[in-house]
DNA sequence: TCGCACATGTAACGCGTTACATGATTAC
DNA sequence: GTAATCATGTAACGCGTTACATGTGCGA
């Protein structure tokens, strides 16, 4: 009925890179998949028991330090088979909400420097972005050079930057 | 507790261009801030029931031809008053989850033909996409030259054209 | 007369956020 | 000793989609 949940596969393309733990997933999500993909730990730890429970991933293992364990896990050959079913399915269009494009669009409802500040906001927002990104990059490139998995990053960081860059170019056309 | 709903605004705002029907704001939302924003119909009719309720529409005009009557809904001040404070507050981080660009980050997954082909699809989408964006701006050029609303759609039309040609110009260099 | 666009709505469902609860470990 | 980070989870809430229901008017 309604949407499909994709946290799932978010999840279950984590562990083939290597196993985590439900933080370690959720910080993996934040901060390498970030540019695109987003999840909060309200969603993260119900996947996490829903997959195990249809068998996509296993915990490896329950490193016990204490009462609260930190479970490890890894994914199965089930989950890899769901996961690569999904990923040759063709994308779902993106649904857009852009919150500073619809206040731009209806920008005549506000005072001129109402928008200015919205532009400068937003090119300080992206400038700090494109060096992230870029220090991302360089990293990438010097540290997982010869992982087959870092030719499918840097693909996906490339189109961040370069949407990154189209952002800035057009607030510098924004002023006219 | 939850995210606060910006239906209402998108709502308002199609109102501040000239009084419309449900559907009529169906259309408009669809058609014209398609490029940064989405509703479905069974978000909008109940919307409009609220702002009804909260004072900040009427109902301009029930045309009524036969049963089923059109309903003209035109802004009130208070309405204009409340979309002018959530205009001038700062926007929130735009939420992504772009399922492409997740299949593709997890790409080493499958077979590379499956990557070239999702490659292939978004290049035939991005350039309909964009003949679709510059025939809109040719006709708000045309039709809508001096609108006070004008010079705002077309920063924000701009703003998609530009992110399009990035996403071209990354599937160029994408092959290698 | 058939289909499409116009037109208004409702209900089920579940996704996802936010806030909360709890506790361990490490570094200063 | 205390703050930050590591770490795992739950509950409330409501947003938003999808599918459905209903009916009108017009053009081929």
């Amino acid at each position: 009925m309604s949407k499909p949940a994709k946290t799932q596969y978010a999840i279950l393309g984590a562990l083939t890179v290597f196993p985590m733990s439900g933080y370690d997933i959720k910080k993996w999500i934040r901060d390498v998949t970030g540019p695109f993909w987003a999840e909060s730990s309200g969603r993260i730890y119900p996947a996490l028991k829903q997959l195990m429970q249809q068998k996509l991933i296993v915990c490896d293992a329950t490193q016990g330090r204490g009462k609260r364990p930190r479970k490890v896990y890894k994914l199965t050959a089930r989950g890899l088979a769901l996961l690569r079913k999904w990923l040759i399915l063709p994308a779902h269009d993106e649904v857009l909400r852009n919150e500073l494009k619809l206040k731009l669009f209806y920008g005549k409802n506000v005072a001129p420097e109402i928008i200015e500040q919205h532009l400068a906001r937003q090119k300080e927002r992206m400038e700090k972005t494109l060096v992230r990104y870029q220090s991302i990059m360089e990293h990438i490139k010097s540290h997982h050079k010869n992982q087959i998995d870092a030719k499918y990053w840097l693909l996906t960081l490339h189109n961040a930057i370069h949407h990154c860059q189209a952002e800035l170019e057009w607030l510098k056309g924004a002023k006219a």
